[in-house]
DNA sequence: ACCTGAACACCGTTCAAGT
DNA sequence: ACCTGAACACCGTTCAAGT
């Protein structure tokens, strides 16, 4: 019973590290974050426990390539975004939010896992730290969109694509902690939740400095809101 | 050589509980997270492996009663902000960023623990979750303080209090995964960092339905900073 | 009531040996 | 070049037994 495309081929030359990559999301989704020891990983790839060190120098390797494998997947959400080519930059912003907040909600350990591993610059996890300056690309590429249209402050975007992803990535943590439990009444209400903060971040945007309040800001005159 | 306060004595005789705690804190900060077994926090106590299971049901107890130790000692440092009493609403609230990332840079591992835990609602640790409802409440008292002197728009305070919290998490967290490093030229930056990011949200406080842009915030008015 | 010793099943990692 | 089997030191957890 021969197969065209033969699948399972491929894994046993040469893509045993691909398989395990795979198996470990298996685990990570079905099975939760406890669940995920190296040898479960192997069992489950159908190697014996020793095999992943031929292709990843210990736990902590494999762990940053799944991570950077949801880095991988949490960009294409965000790409699709960018394909819609939203002609308001605001509502652009927004839509990265609910996306990004979405796969949050729908991956929640692999959500955890990604953010469980060091981002930090000098980590060693080449590939993990070009995933990341990829995810901080598109927000930076957000806020220069708003800053054409006059609905930013100029200088650097990376400093505002940074504001941006700490909100969204703490609304995200908090959400999938069961913190907006309170605010939520269904579900679907996180959507409008995550829009409604970011667009209040989004206003703040536009003032220059934030060290002190603007001049038509002073604390005397009253918010023409209700 | 007996002891006025015989500090060590109270170990044996029904404080295992509390000396098992610290005894997780100091591997913690000062072995890392990875060093932090059951068994090397028995160990460390000076008790037998299965000591800990006369006081917690299993690691993960233990677990959250260390975090739940890290929530009180934050929740300290932004009491001291409290005690300040700035006159300042605005000020008050970039003092608890502050002090609270600040919290996050001094203990890192500590910090990253406090948020591997499940902060859920139906969380079976009660400590923990009063713990975290406590810091809410810090936020949302700072809000309230904004909201009276006209400074954040009317409503659920605890709504706009866990926008504050998302972002002042977001930023710890990126800042101790070495995610500003480009934007710090030297670690005392971090502190003007926080406060500017923080100003930002602050300014968007002041809008009420941030789901559409407020009339006089029109995309064509340029903005009037440089 | 509180703690221990020994045991069980599991884990990360190494390494000589196999093909 | 890639994988295995066996081994080592470690871990979380249980439980009968000790005081």
């Amino acid at each position: 019973m021969r197969m065209v495309y033969a699948p399972m081929s491929t894994y046993h030359h040469g893509n045993l590290r691909r398989a395990l990559v795979d198996a470990a999301l298996e685990i990570l989704i079905a099975e939760g974050a406890t669940a995920l020891s190296l040898r479960a990983v192997a069992r489950r790839a159908g190697v014996s426990q020793a095999a992943p060190y031929h292709h990843f120098t210990d736990r902590d390797e494999l762990m940053a390539a799944v991570a950077e494998a949801g880095f991988r997947l949490l960009l294409m959400r965000l790409e699709r975004v960018t394909e819609s080519k939203s002609p308001n930059p605001r509502r652009a912003m927004q839509d990265y939010a609910v996306a990004y907040v979405n796969f949050a909600v729908e991956f929640p350990a692999y959500y955890r896992l990604m953010f469980g591993q060091r981002l930090a610059e000098r980590s060693p996890y080449p590939e993990l730290r070009s995933s990341v300056r990829e995810l901080r690309r598109v927000f930076a590429t957000a806020v220069e969109a708003l800053q054409m249209r006059g609905l930013a402050r100029r200088g650097d975007p990376d400093e505002l694509a940074l504001t941006s992803w700490s909100l969204i990535h703490g609304i995200a943590m908090l959400l999938i902690d069961g913190q907006m439990r309170e605010e939520l009444g269904d579900t679907s209400d996180a959507e409008r939740l995550v829009r409604e903060q970011t667009a209040l971040m989004l206003h703040g945007m536009v003032y220059t400095s934030a060290m002190s309040p603007p001049p038509g800001m002073a604390a005397k005159r009253p918010v023409r809101a209700d």
